[in-house]
DNA sequence: CGAATTCTAAGATGGACATTCTAAAACAGT
DNA sequence: ACTGTTTTAGAATGTCCATCTTAGAATTCG
């Protein structure tokens, strides 16, 4: 065949996705990405074609590494409260922020965008993991909690992005589930 | 003196602020500021200095035009209401987001971005302005509503700039409005 | 070994960009 | 009307960037 791959596929893309969620993906430069990959350039065009490639491969690492096996894989509201908290702990606590809620804000609605397809597929597994969890564990009496959660949700990323400290949030998010649980259905035996 | 100013500053800080919200600061290219304010490059560089003022200078507009005349100057939780749901209206309803979170999200936390005390004060009238109206309305009924109502106005504006529809959003919000408004203290006479 | 493939390194290319320069035109105060 | 100053438009400058190319060394399989 011909010489193998030498670098560690998943060691690339913990740099490559840090680098693009510091910088954003115009802003991240091939030469950023060569030193945080240790990759050169022309390794990198040779693996992924090109910058878009390589964005599209840190969203696809950044939704098996984070997104799916937290608010993804949640069943009970419990589990959502864990997936939110973690925002509050490290490694999220880096200030970088999420690629998804970054990528919405540097492309907007522009369908052209480099992973227009990615950044929305993000932003459903939110919604419908909420819709799912919610309209399980509380039925109708959520009323219209998983879109606000999802709000909560973005707004976390958006502080969090933000330098400022983010723990001032963590009692109102711990509130707002509270108020939740308080909704699900008691399961007393008469 | 010299020659008079002829162009219409509010203007060109409109198109200028038009400008900077669907593209970031470093996404907006000098020519698309040529084109939006109609003034030539020249023109900008002699009247703001260099893009940094001319993005100041906008975020100085977007403060008078939007965040004061809302957010910042509303006393009661009514009035709040109203500041939320004018998202949901023209002319918040160009997908192009908001100026400060879309700041946020392009600079993070680098102290060093070319308006950094700006998006700090546009952050900062938002969580003052929520902690003041309900510490007056509610007291310590409120529990942590403030800082629940600022993730939720900055969710709005991460879909509001996403181009998804916010329409689905908007009964979320009114919902905690309800909320909160049955924790007023009730003025019943006796 | 030999053919195919991947890697590194370096440089070349072409475009986009912010900013400065140049010179003419328009005005204010006298 | 004259003088000095500012605004304006457009061209020029130099930098940075993504991408491609080239050449060669390393590595695997037949």
């Amino acid at each position: 065949m011909g010489r193998t791959r030498t670098f560690d596929e998943a060691a690339v893309l913990d740099g490559a996705m840090m680098t693009f969620r510091e910088h954003g993906f115009a802003g991240a430069s091939v030469r950023d990405l060569e030193r945080a990959t240790g990759l050169s350039a022309g390794s990198l065009y040779n693996a992924f074609g090109d910058k878009e490639g390589l964005y599209r491969a840190a969203f696809g690492h950044y939704f098996r590494l984070v997104i799916e096996p937290r608010l993804g894989a949640a069943v009970t509201l419990d589990e959502v409260e864990a997936a939110y908290l973690g925002l509050f702990e490290p490694p999220m606590t880096d200030g970088f922020g999420c690629l998804v809620i970054n990528g919405v804000i540097e492309f907007g609605g522009q369908g052209s965008a480099p992973a227009a397809d990615l950044i929305a597929r993000g932003l459903d597994i939110v919604d419908q993991s909420l819709e799912r969890v919610l309209a399980h564990e509380l039925g109708p009496a959520a009323g219209h909690a998983a879109r606000r959660l999802a709000l909560i949700y973005q707004g976390l990323l958006v502080v969090s992005r933000s330098g400022r400290p983010i723990a001032p949030y963590r009692p109102a998010v711990i509130e707002e589930f509270d108020r939740l649980r308080a909704l699900r259905p008691t399961t007393t035996k008469p």
